[in-house]
DNA sequence: GTGGTCTAGACCACT
DNA sequence: GTGGTCTAGACCACC
């Protein structure tokens, strides 16, 4: 396998969530190339301690999704790269997450200086994570 | 009534919660001023075509957290704003938000020059558009 | 079950509200501990011989306050102990149980030395019961 | 009038609770004699800024409760004092108020230290306010 | 099975 | 009129 899954059980994230953000996170960043197989359903969910239903719905959301794809009887496979968009379209899609983060913040009271550093932190920790997890880090700064 | 609530029902986040980010956003950021009266229950119930009782809970939630106090037969208001929450726990409560964020950017292909980018210029509009606030929100160093 | 909850109908507190003092109480005292879990929803309604709605009530806003953590599918968990409100926050929500107390205690005829001493008694009392909670708690901003 | 009451609209305690604490407490700490009488519900009302229905309630739980006597067209007046308690049945009258008060500290997480300080915060509050409290007025409908 | 959300309608407390 | 509490019963999401 080439990547490693981190699931928090208690987090408040539903596990079936950190599944699906993780590997699509690892494909579109290249921790996952097109064509990799994934492991099964049952071999993750042994890996994971969860119930082998929370990850076939991963699998299921992501092949719905297109960024997986099952072969039958073979398993799931990360589908070819979708197109790259230019970064005024990246902007766009990426404004409505980016409006829901800053409005929460401002809701619980941060300012500018404090939304920055929680950035940063939560940058630093991907950055710190990323190279232990995989021979492969796409990851620069 | 100083200002308006838009809520979508078919929106994945439940009515109740998408009163409260409202209330909260513009109780924060000066939209509702500290002692502003805000719809009745069965009024703004009314109005979002939703029962009071949903109404109500928001209210209660917004009271709990201290963006609101009620008055008994008197209605709900703005409250003075205060410090409520450990700067611990408001980062515990940003936490999901801040993730999402993180995790969509990565998605499309951002990496942490671009996110910290993106972050100041929507920081730096806002600051335009609040300036009463900037000192607090929009202060650089 | 670890504990037992009694509620009283017929009192002036509202059930839930019953409900939410004896977790609370239980968790701060180590009669419950991290971890723990506690009855379902619709077991301790059923138990109480309440409506269901009102023992979810009470426990959501336990994990609003954070002394308890839902997990979906799972049930309800007493919560790591943290520090939540701040001080201050803390202390305008003792002021009114704060302000019954010395007002009965007046009422009757007490003066403040007479109230220390029965202070005093009552705190050596718990700290005989309960010595493992005697020394924590810190500070915040 | 002998003296004065002090009500906050804003505070959590409804305002005909207040005014009955108020009351009661000047009864038995001797700032209000027996035989004195209250001001009128409709004077009151206007000196408070509140609705006389309010005042009239406050007046009519203190009569049910014995701590006023109302005699026709001629206003309200405080009842004999009640008899002395010895120091035991006075202490076990108090100890529900003061377990609960206790509770609501150590449920809000505050220890033995902070529940001292805060008691002494309270009867230093009250000390202050009571002896600038007794000026007589001495006005009259 | 678990908790989470919403509706409908009732009754109470406060002003 | 206002908000607060409770019941009954429905449907959904997660495991």
């Amino acid at each position: 396998m080439k990547f490693k899954l981190a699931i928090s059980p208690g987090a408040s994230a539903p596990i079936y969530k950190q599944i699906i953000d993780q590997v699509r996170l690892a494909a579109s960043t290249g921790k996952l190339d097109s064509g990799d197989q994934l492991p099964s359903v049952r071999i993750l969910a042994e890996e994971l301690v969860v119930n082998p239903n929370t990850v076939a719905r991963a699998y299921a959301d992501l092949v719905r999704e297109g960024v997986l794809e099952s072969r039958h009887g073979k398993g799931a496979f990360v589908a070819r790269r979708r197109k790259v968009f230019t970064k005024q379209e990246r902007l766009r899609r990426l404004e409505p997450a980016l409006q829901a983060f800053v409005n929460e913040a401002l809701a619980l009271g941060f300012l500018g200086p404090e939304i920055r550093e929680a950035i940063e932190s939560k940058l630093g920790s991907l950055a710190q994570e990323a190279p232990n997890r995989t021979e492969e880090v796409g990851d620069e700064e």
